[in-house]
DNA sequence: CTCATATTACGAATTATTTCGTATCAAATG
DNA sequence: CATTTGATACGAAATAATTCGTAATATGAG
């Protein structure tokens, strides 16, 4: 079995990763057009980490017409829990429960948000 | 009023930052103590990143005796703020309860944990 | 006092990440 | 078919972060 260990995004990365994710799929020119809402670059830049991306595996593309099509190929969910965990190393001693008081405590959790977090911990005490 | 912006510390700088919260206090010397037993690096690139933190404002040092005593300059508490406000922006979108269900979804979380949690918890809906 | 040792200072090499300019090519336009 | 437009490829510059070697210096032991 070859299961190499999925490598950590960079932070540039992480936001091409964020807008593949809403988008389910985007050429560099989508994602190059959401990104500069928020950020100054160009557009090669953009491309260029895309193709890094692509080297590093963190995402795939259909090169079958001139404009390529990209995807994700990490998951939302395992990126979340790979980066949380390092945080939770990092910051919190490995104690998930601090993140968890820390978050909480420094947030406006609306009513529904903390119902559903009532639900999921009512769900692990019964185990 | 020239309150400068918290500026994000690095990787390495967590780690050190990590062993200057538990020691309140610390020499080079012991910091490198401290993440040899976790890390392969030598003592000058110790010394340096603690130099650079100093030039920085992170750290503070006493350099009254030939070996400089250091300490944190950032509290653990603002630096844990700082940077789950970030990922939570990052990876979660702004919401935090999608950052604690992620984290709590995904760990042995002890009986004692969740039920501070949960102390936590009600403590916010009664508000 | 002299020497060995531990420490700081500092420059610079290395590595990782981000950025962009330029060349090239394919497709659409007229 | 010629030209414009928009896309990729790619090298390399710019920036950030990490690492280390070497020199200078203070301190403590003999």
């Amino acid at each position: 079995m070859s299961t190499l260990k999925q490598l950590k995004p960079t932070e540039s990365e992480l936001e091409i990763l964020q807008i593949l994710w809403d988008k389910e799929e985007a050429t560099v020119r989508e994602v190059h057009e959401e990104l500069s809402k928020t950020k100054e670059s160009g557009y090669t830049t953009t491309l260029k980490l895309m193709q890094i991306m692509f080297e590093k595996g963190i995402v795939t593309r259909d090169d079958s017409s001139k404009t390529h099509r990209y995807k994700a190929n990490v998951s939302r969910d395992s990126t979340q829990k790979q980066l949380v965990g390092k945080m939770v190393d990092a910051l919190f001693g490995g104690s998930t429960s601090q993140l968890v008081m820390q978050a909480l405590g420094n947030s406006a959790t609306s009513k529904e948000e903390l119902d559903e977090i009532q639900k999921l911990l009512d769900n692990l005490k019964n185990q």
